[in-house]
DNA sequence: AATAACTTGTGAAAAATATCACAACAATTC
DNA sequence: GAATTGTTGTGATATTTTTCACAAGTTATT
């Protein structure tokens, strides 16, 4: 079965092998990958194993052969590229983020209902709202950033989703419920700090006592 | 034990009940909060009753009541400051961020390396980097963000732990390693695009065959 | 070419997590 | 006030995920 968090780790596991790479690493051992991302080389063997990534024993993992068939396992050996509707603080924050042209993923378009926001002829046009719909369908869009507020949220779903979008990295404050037709991932700012919150005061607390 | 995922969804709840408040609801009952944030009924119960959160046998959940638990689990009957480091796009985005101030959660200050950044006079100053453990000790701050480049997070980490930084939330796309007087949480946005494309692919080439 | 050193790949075991299913109980109806 | 309905709280069960432990294999050394 197809598991999420392996998939994360996946991914954690090809940052790990870059940095490798960058120190000029020709091999690597699940050891390493292991102390790079914080699990057990039990766990990275496990999930090669999974996605059939090999390696040799006692010569582990040559970098390059690993990268590859990491980036082909994630699908990153081609560009993808993603609409992001919501141009405020956090969308425009995407739109400029760096990381992002490396990994082979590409912030096509912005969408917003606000006028002040509009900027067609950009490096990434920003549109109205209205014209995502014929923008999905004519550009073949797969992939959606939804960055709008809460009470827009799930309005915004069902527009990308009747599009054709077929996986969506929600960071509006309302957890979106995925369906099979649509992958959702949602990433709430908030809650990420209150869970950071919870084990600070849980730790202050332990200790006190 | 304690658990993560447990916590988050703890919030996910609070979430939940916030808005079903905002809708007038009075009581809810564990398949409304299930419905809203995608688990089962059960797993609710069961989360509540591992916090000591009780409702009512048919009645269900007072929201007023139910709130003030989570609250109070969530440790959110306080502000909590947090500190910046990076004033990129991302920083930026959080600094001005509107969703924080209802959650008692507050943004004390930034700090960068690039002078162009400094502003120390405004409502959340930007100070330089070298003033940042002072900053920290002098305001008793626990909690961080860490929002530079990858190169730096490493050393921005030990810069805040030894300055008494005791929780962070991690945007730098390296996986910061958690010790026990310090909780971390990463957030890769890569690794999360990357993730959604992964199932997208994976959906595409199961139709496809 | 035999031995030693070391790492993978993976079944088996353990641990963690989620679901089931139902007794206990509270509100409502008859 | 007895019967009915509906919901919680939670042991028991099932499933998922992780770790263990070691055979199998590869390279290096003597």
């Amino acid at each position: 079965m197809l598991n999420r968090s392996r998939v994360l780790r996946l991914s954690r596991y090809k940052n790990a092998v870059l940095r490798l790479k960058s120190l000029n690493f020709v091999r690597v051992f699940s050891d390493n990958l292991a102390d790079a991302t914080g699990v057990t080389a039990a766990q990275v063997r496990k999930d090669f194993s999974f996605f059939g990534i090999s390696g040799n024993r006692r010569g582990g993992y040559v970098v390059d052969e690993l990268l590859s068939q990491l980036n082909k396992t994630l699908g990153k050996d081609q560009f993808h590229d993603f609409i992001i509707a919501g141009i405020g603080n956090i969308g425009k924050a995407l739109l400029r983020y760096q990381g992002f042209e490396k990994s082979s993923i590409r912030i096509a378009a912005g969408f917003d209902i606000d006028p002040m926001k509009y900027n067609p002829n950009g490096t990434v046009p920003i549109l109205p709202l209205e014209q995502m719909n014929e923008y999905i369908v004519k550009n073949g869009i797969k992939l959606g950033i939804i960055a709008v507020p809460d009470y827009a949220a799930q309005q915004v779903l069902e527009l990308m989703k009747s599009a054709g979008i077929k996986g969506i990295l929600n960071f509006a404050p309302i957890c979106l419920r995925e369906t099979s037709d649509c992958v959702i991932n949602n990433i709430n700012l908030v809650t990420e700090l209150e869970n950071i919150i919870y084990f600070v005061e849980s730790a202050e607390a332990k200790k006190g006592k």
